[in-house]
RNA sequence: GCCCAGGUAGCUCAGUUGGUAGAGCAGCGGACUGAAAAUCCGCGUGUCGGUGGUUCGAUUCCGCCCCUGGGCA
């Protein structure tokens, strides 16, 4: 008992692509290492549409504990800004605890904005992101874009500036403060996490993630994914709100609506799962180098070597 | 059996008045500092159903055959 530390790491941080069975290695663990889940995805911050966003059962969150989940009301907007100051207190929390925290979600953003930070800088009024869409509609595209780039220069010299979201958060941010988006961000970036954390990518050949993403639609859609989101969208909220770009409402929207079948609603989200894991895996790829890739065909085994590693004396 | 319409990219289809072809979707690659399950950028060679003929040259025209719809018997 030389040492306080239980392990050579402060911490698990687990990613991986949908469908890749990262919860089930998170919670395995957690049972394992006596540690605590912390959420790291973007839509499981969310009370509603549980199944539809995979979030871990009742049950689960019995067996160990979890923060992050499901804590934000439908009418809530998250942000990677929001959940780094949140995830950044439950580890400090954790810690206090003497508790082990494993981070795990699919968020790219979300973990670079825990570990390396985000630029602080002021929150942006709802009311200024409204006005700058409305100047984007009022100017279309192209012009908006050249009103951007006498605001912000250096934001629009980055070579593809060409996406409205981007363009419309640059035209905020000047709008609200005065100041370039591009100096903000040139601020120094501010971490969430200190000490030594394992950090994990799970990792699957492409066609069998696919067909993972495809099998696990299927099973959403057998639980009741369509009444979560008949649910949801009784509610009339704004269609802009996070929540409701989540995979499976546009498409049960329809299916309630008449206007397509259950059968194409499940396909097209089976698209839609299978090219968001996609988008994950290239973030993965190429903004996380640095973390460890460990293949996730076999929960036993993934797990096994995931707690070798912790274990393992440094 | 006869008549009609089709058979072109993984799918749906466009096109070539004869010079070996292109869209959408899918797929693949990439970007990513407060919406990130978001948003944006890039990538198109495929026996043009088969076979014979005409032609300098056929996916395109002609013959025959096969397949798929629909109609008539």
């Amino acid at each position: 008992m030389n040492s306080q530390k239980k392990y050579q790491y402060e911490g698990l941080l687990i990613a991986g692509p949908t469908a890749s069975g990262k919860s089930a290695v998170a919670l395995e663990l957690a049972q394992r290492l006596n540690g605590t889940v912390i959420n790291a995805d973007s839509m499981q911050v969310y009370k509603d549409l549980r199944i539809l966003t995979a979030r871990p059962t009742e049950a689960d969150e019995h067996k160990v504990p979890h923060q992050l989940y499901g804590f934000l009301d439908a009418s809530e907007t998250c942000s990677a800004a929001r959940w780094g100051d949140l995830a950044g207190k439950a580890f400090e929390d954790v810690m206090e605890a003497g508790g082990f925290p494993i981070f795990v979600g699919g968020s790219g953003l979300y973990f670079r904005a825990l570990i390396e930070g985000l630029s602080p800088m002021p929150e942006i009024d709802q009311s200024v992101r409204l006005a700058s869409s409305a100047r984007f509609d009022e100017l279309g595209a192209t012009a908006f874009a050249r009103e951007v780039a006498t605001l912000d220069p250096v934001f629009a010299a980055h070579p593809d500036r060409q996406d409205p979201q981007r363009l419309q958060r640059a035209w905020s941010v000047y709008e609200q403060t005065g100041i370039p988006l591009s100096e903000w961000q040139s601020v120094p970036r501010e971490p969430k996490l200190s000490g030594t954390f394992l950090k994990i990518v799970l990792t699957l050949d492409r066609s069998l993630l696919r067909q993972r993403c495809n099998e696990r639609f299927v099973r959403m859609a057998r639980q009741g994914a369509r009444d979560e989101v008949a649910a949801l969208i009784s509610r009339g909220l704004d269609p802009g709100l996070p929540i409701m770009k989540a995979i499976g409402v546009r498409e049960f929207a329809d299916v309630i609506a008449g206007r397509a079948s259950e059968d194409q609603a499940v396909a097209w989200s089976q698209t839609s799962t299978r090219q968001y894991a996609k988008r994950q895996e290239t973030w993965f790829r190429n903004q996380m180098i640095s973390w460890k890739r460990v293949q996730a065909q076999h929960l036993e085994r993934t797990m096994q070597e995931i707690f070798t590693n912790i274990c393992k004396s440094a």
